[in-house]
DNA sequence: CACAATCGACAACCCCATTGTCTATTAAGG
DNA sequence: CCTTAATAGACAATGGGGTTGTCGATTGTG
């Protein structure tokens, strides 16, 4: 393809630095989760890693719900379909009996434990091309730009709207 | 909240990358919003950006549809909402009497240069902390890790599984 | 000991994306 | 040419996932 005579308004200089924070991002997604289909955990999504974040150590339905910027109802959907893969199970608050904690499994726990070793392993890769210097440098610089924002979870509700 | 008994597992030192270019790429991204607000645009998302970007220089709906990883029916729907908004336009194909191109307005293209105006300045504010020099070596090292990737824009598919 | 608030469940609804079908048009091959 | 396959876009029907609304049970508050 050659040059076009209408060509679209140039982006000024500099305008792609989210374009390139989102490629890493998800070029460093796409290799987590082509190692864990890899692992047996093929229907694992990237949605299901920031959920898997909103859980933590246990959450309520409606606590995950608020966390993931969605109702309790469509919190409660989500957790049927992980714990139907049996990476997630319900148990009773012993000191709430209205609630009921959700947690991860042992295979839960597994998944994330393997994501966590993949990010490391890539990081690692990164640093190896980069330099640990020019590594460690892009973390505290993103660190320090993002230091004042909180994590937040309600990522397709923020990007689509 | 002091420690809890049962804590998680500890991720492992360096996992937190992906997180971090996640945060930096949403930090940027509403703060360009934010503008994008006070400006006029207060409904435009950044699922719209993506959609600008995979439109280009014009499409035709089903290219779309394809670009965005979306059926050609849902890139219709896309485009009927953002047709009502009077950031895009269809007109018809000289070349093919099919075909409808999509394309943006130049309201469409007004929202477009202001995105990129924010994102430069965005860009700016970040060099101004880190130091110009940081900041270009961030860029040219993201650029280097993600050269082999093509953009794509199927982000909320791709996310959300 | 009332009374408001919250938890999870259930139901009804709605939006949006999907598949399938249709006509018009284009491209390819004999 | 003329037939046949492929593609564009419109329309219809379906389905998944989200929403609101309601309910009984439980908790916390004054």
């Amino acid at each position: 393809m050659g040059l076009s005579i209408v060509s679209s308004t140039l982006p000024p200089r500099g305008s792609d630095l989210p374009l390139l924070l989102l490629l890493g991002f998800r070029a460093l997604i796409d290799d987590v989760h082509a190692e864990l289909a890899e692992a047996g955990h093929a229907g694992f999504r990237p949605l299901h890693g920031v959920t898997f974040k909103a859980i933590g150590d246990g959450v309520t339905a409606s606590e995950l719900g608020r966390r993931l910027g969605v109702s309790k109802q469509a919190a409660g959907k989500t957790i049927e379909g992980l714990e139907r893969e049996g990476y997630v199970e319900r148990v009773a608050d012993p000191e709430d009996a209205r609630s009921k904690i959700i947690r991860l499994t042992s295979r839960g726990v597994d998944v994330q434990q393997q994501a966590f070793k993949v990010m490391a392993d890539l990081r690692a890769r990164w640093a190896e091309r980069l330099g640990e210097e020019r590594m460690a440098a892009i973390e505290e610089a993103l660190r320090e730009m993002t230091a004042d924002r909180e994590t937040r979870f309600d990522i397709p509700g923020w990007f689509n709207g």
